[in-house]
DNA sequence: GGCGATTGATGCCGAACCGGCATCGGTGTA
DNA sequence: TACACCGATGCCGGTTCGGCATCAATCGCC
């Protein structure tokens, strides 16, 4: 096919003002360059597509049909630039997310619409899976971005906290526990726990582990579940008390409450994971304003208390990288 | 937008292979030159679209939308050219016919019919108009093939006869006219005729005068009407009787009957007519499938006694030129 | 762990292509 | 009839483009 996009062009030129003389003035060459041009197409093709007496010049029935055609293929052509210029500046595409249960159940969802209304052209891909899942997966260039427990190893992925959540207990409402305002770790760690299992909840077991560092042991287990509503569900049963991040308030269980762990400041921090030299645009778009977004949480505090007027809102479209 | 069809071509194939080496192979060209041609294309783009390492080859998020649009364009192109190639061949396109209404009373509609069945991305206008109106539109460009009364003026016109009808005489059917198994000249012209109007019936008013020659005279014009329904309608309702070729064998009008002139051999004959200058090639594809019909009818006869097993069927795909 | 093989990038050169200028033949118009 | 305008063609110069040779980097094999 030695037909070219700019032969396509210069025909339609000539074709629409019906006159080499137009077209060659248009197009800024000189009228030779397109008669042999045309001239050359129709040899190409083995058939004229412009009927010219010298003095008039009109499509033949099959240039007349090229006619039609050439436009779409330029039109395509046009989209086509477009929508890969698009994508390389990460107005479009996808990205592939992935969370594990305190983002899904904490700011992530405010974060994501956020960011679907500020960019409607990206896809987002969400994959729910547990810390070590996910950095797999991510290794494994299955996904874009992650939100797990902090901190991450380090290496050569990038990672930013997003926020920060304080510990609770959590127990059946009817449990003596939770009878008063708050807990005391001591008090806590006498009780039998209920816990997500270890297949996609080893990160959060290790970190309750340093959690109960100070106490005099690690408290007995006595259920495991695979995820937040089978955890609460075990523990609205009786089977034991567990602790969960605070963005457990965005989470309603019947026959369930919580409280705050008087003597614990630590907290647990949720942090967005990305690989900078696989990064795409669009994921690159992604992090960019999910690090903008949690700027609003100067703390890392995101609850209600903390920033009362924090409703999901516009993003900026760029943010600094 | 100086990417070319030929980039687009060597892009997909480097897309496809994931190797330059093995994408140069396909394309019959060295390895430089692919590389030199894509390094073009993203200087030209702005933005890379495969990812090298000396090892691997894959593409970013643009080039694997920009392989995707690429596609559509290439195959958008092999469209307009497949198109326009079958448009100049003639396999495609349009054919704006006009007919008189001896036409379409008579074979015209088999013609039609067998054509659309063998040419079917071929679109068929068909227009009802006298000899004269056809003549005009066809000078103006506005028709490409006639079917009216011959012999048409010599000039740079091609026409060919196809077929011939002998008169008949027309009447009420309770008329004494047709109370025998024909009539004679002389006995029509000494009916009022009813006849078409000057406006669209010019030409076989005057073939009619000529039939009268060797009468007396030109019999009285009772009633004028604008088409063959009209005549016989008028015929039906006793104003006059009227002449018409042998096609009305075709036509059922109630209350009228038609008989043979016994002494006249004189035929009405239908030609079509087209400019061979401007005809373009799916008109010629018509007019050689209609010459070709009309060789079912060696003597011009389509009547159904003369052909008794003539149904219409499939024209040969092809006709001598 | 070193060596060969393979891959993509780059320097260089020749040929092909392509566009501009000058000009020609033909047609419509004053 | 002369002029103006149009598209085609001959000729020439510059750019481009592809091939060859070569280089740096990486992988696989022993």
């Amino acid at each position: 096919m030695p037909i070219e996009l700019k032969d396509l062009s210069a025909f339609l030129a000539v074709a629409e003002e019906r006159s080499f003389a137009r077209a060659a003035r248009r197009l800024n060459v000189a009228q030779p360059a397109l008669s042999r041009r045309i001239a050359r197409m129709e040899t190409d093709l083995g058939f004229p597509l412009l009927a010219r007496t010298t003095r008039r010049v009109a499509p033949t029935p099959a240039g007349a049909v090229f006619r039609d055609r050439a436009r779409g293929v330029l039109e395509e052509m046009r989209r086509a630039v477009d929508a890969a210029e698009r994508t390389a500046e990460g107005q479009a595409g996808e990205v592939r997310i992935g969370y594990n249960d305190f983002a899904i159940g904490g700011p992530l969802p405010d974060v994501i619409q956020a960011f679907r209304l500020a960019h409607p052209a990206i896809w987002t891909g969400l994959d729910r899976a547990g810390t070590e899942e996910q950095l797999r997966r991510l290794a494994a260039g299955r996904l874009d971005v992650c939100f797990l427990i902090g901190p991450v190893a380090p290496g050569p992925l990038a990672r930013h906290t997003v926020w920060r959540d304080r510990f609770c207990a959590v127990a059946a409402e009817n449990d003596p526990l939770v009878a008063g305002p708050d807990v005391t770790l001591a008090a806590l760690a006498r009780r039998a726990h209920v816990l997500g299992d270890r297949r996609g909840w080893g990160a959060y077991r290790d970190r309750l582990r340093r959690l109960y560092a100070r106490a005099e042991r690690f408290p007995p287990i006595a259920a495991e579940g695979p995820d937040t509503s089978v955890v609460l569900g075990l523990v609205a049963s009786g089977l034991g008390v567990t602790v969960y991040p605070a963005c457990i308030e965005n989470i309603f269980r019947r026959g369930v409450a919580f409280r705050p762990i008087r003597d614990v400041d630590a907290t647990l921090d949720t942090q967005m994971v990305w690989d900078p030299d696989r990064i795409g645009p669009a994921a690159r778009t992604f992090v960019e304003a999910a690090v903008a977004f949690s700027a609003r949480w100067p703390d890392g505090r995101h609850d209600r208390a903390a920033a009362p007027n924090a409703a999901p809102g516009a993003l900026p479209a760029e943010a600094a990288s």
